[in-house]
DNA sequence: CTTTAAGCGAGACGGTACGTCTAGTCTTGTT
DNA sequence: AACAAGACTAGACGTACCGTCTCGCTTAAAG
């Protein structure tokens, strides 16, 4: 999950405020001025930092702010809200919440956007945001069984995480970012109603 | 849907073969290098144009792309497939088909990432692209209803019909280039049950 | 005697007056700051011009500043005093005065500097510097044959002329910038004493 | 003649080593870089020793070089050929052989070049380089005298001193360095003859 | 048939950011 | 304390691209 580059064992230590201050000002500097107008130098200055000791760390903008991006993706958490629809519709809002601050949602299209270049940076995605949120499904499902709500595993677990994950992922991103429109309870709960009769219902 | 700069009246008129040719410029360079590698300078070069030109036509890298990737598009069709699941399937393959080109998914994403801090530019997404596809959606829940397969229309048809599109487009295009994983016939299939299952016993 | 990059022959001209605004900013800065200290950036501010156009028609520092100097030369004339002694003396007097000015200094050791590095270097000086002035010994010579000071040539001008030159330039740049003690009549006419005498002596 | 931070009595004592050390990788970087492309970082690594420590005994790329420099002047000695005359053409002979040294010749010129810009550092030359030189001419006429090629002092020495290194060590200097030409016998004895006719010309 | 208004190719221009480099200082731990 | 290692601030380097501007030339429609 590093895309760091390392540092050497002798000599004098990195300063780990250094990291602290670079990335928080990565992530001010992204909200302010979105990707393309985004400069390392002004990320540099805005830490207190010298640019040469961002690069020594990182080894361009896109490893930055894949750093950056990773650190807000941390803060998601698994509610336990007493019923599975609950906790479907509770994901789904605080993800939507989280992609209406200008930094994710900025800064997580245009890493997605990078990427359709560059195959290392996919698999830092995958690694440091998509594997992440997709144990949130698998926790989810399962206390929805332990709740008796859902049937316990047959076998394979695998294949219907992930499509759920893309389901709903792939619909409050879409919603968001390209359909432009707001994530409110009511389009969360129509959504969730389609989605658990879709999976319950193949269960049958 | 016009980004383009108005051509006068008066004087030598535009070369239209021009037009043609920085599009599809556009599109080869999107290819090969990618949104943020890609320069107007280099566009003009490849479509044996003045840089002078392409400013004249339009007014910038954004506005330049969006027609570029709008056109490509304009190729997607509603199929008819003889049943709902059939049809749906249809579509979903056809769009994984589109995203699959480095051009269209470079160019998708590299549009929706620089329109997360460009308010124009969601509009002429939303125009040119997202309204374009919702007409899809209609025109397939209009023949499943001819066939018998869905109910007639109880009033207001709009909002499921945006809840289904985010999730068709936003499942797709958050398998393709998110998690990216293939579009394939089994995955497909697992989708459209789910979906059509939710929709239908929802109906119920 | 150029170093300049050749300017293309289609497009829009370069601007002549940017040429002369870079270099009178090359020399002002030369004076103020001396070589190591001098900044392209800081030309490039001093002429009101962007830092592109002058890397645009000089290759670098050295280039630059080379023909800056070489424009610094240009005003040296051969004096006409009546006697070849008195014209010996103008001569020194006259660069010995250019080698007062800071910009003239500075720059000619820079570049004699920058030049036992780089034999291209000294091929520029060369031409721009020393075969110029060299000139000036034979003019200098030719009056003196004229007035009967000198015997007319006995056939091979060159080898005396390189020794006078060598001579001349040597002593004067030596005692101003090595010796750093100063160029006044005394220690002229003396030189000259000695320079003549040796030569007329060693003619007899 | 000192340029050199002075080391504290307390503590652990400098390594002598590392003089030597540094010292030579100066010379040796120098030969193959030049002034201008040499890094003390480089000169440490060479040397095999911490830029720290470097810095700790010199103030700065000035000062190391000139140390280095005048290192390399120590070696010249005055010959004793049995004529005024041979002496003069071996000692020009022998300085001309020190200027052919790459590390010689860049280094020279570089101090000199950023001596026109530094006082100190003019200071330190004269006392390094030049004093040390002007005591060989002194040498040279004290046996010349001995011989009887040269009448005894008649009272003032000093002017003639001055004027007849800064012709020799500037004649030397100028055709090396800035006609870039060779230094051979034969341009030494035409060299030496027009100087000795002019002074004792001039005596007589 | 001229005008004449614009198109067009070429490339200079002022800016701005890039990523690299060096100078000289500071901070570790080790000798 | 000196030392090796290397991080640190500061800032110049030379390159690349942006979007604008000037050239001189070409092209059509309007007078």
């Amino acid at each position: 999950m590093q895309s760091r580059t390392p540092a050497p064992r002798t000599g004098r230590p990195r300063s780990a405020a250094a990291d602290t201050a670079i990335l928080a000002a990565t992530r001010q500097a992204l909200v302010e001025l979105g990707w393309s107008k985004l400069t390392l130098g002004d990320v540099a200055t805005r830490a207190g930092v010298a640019k040469t000791t961002l690069y020594r760390r990182w080894a361009g903008k896109n490893e930055l702010v894949v750093d950056a991006v990773a650190e807000l993706f941390d803060e998601l958490e698994v509610p336990d809200r007493g019923s599975l629809a609950a906790d479907v519709e509770g994901v789904v809002l605080q993800f939507a919440a989280l992609l209406e601050l200008p930094a994710a949602k900025t800064a997580l299209m245009a890493v997605v956007s990078e990427a359709t270049q560059d195959a290392a940076l996919r698999g830092r995605i995958r690694e440091a945001i998509v594997d992440r949120q997709k144990r949130l499904v698998v926790e989810g499902r399962r206390r929805a069984q332990e709740r008796g709500e859902l049937p316990p595993d047959d076998g394979e677990p695998g294949p219907q995480v992930d499509l759920v994950f893309d389901m709903v992922a792939g619909a409050v991103v879409h919603r968001t970012l390209v359909s432009c429109e707001p994530v409110d309870t009511d389009w969360v709960s129509r959504f969730t109603a389609v989605l658990l009769r879709g999976l319950t219902a193949a269960a049958a």
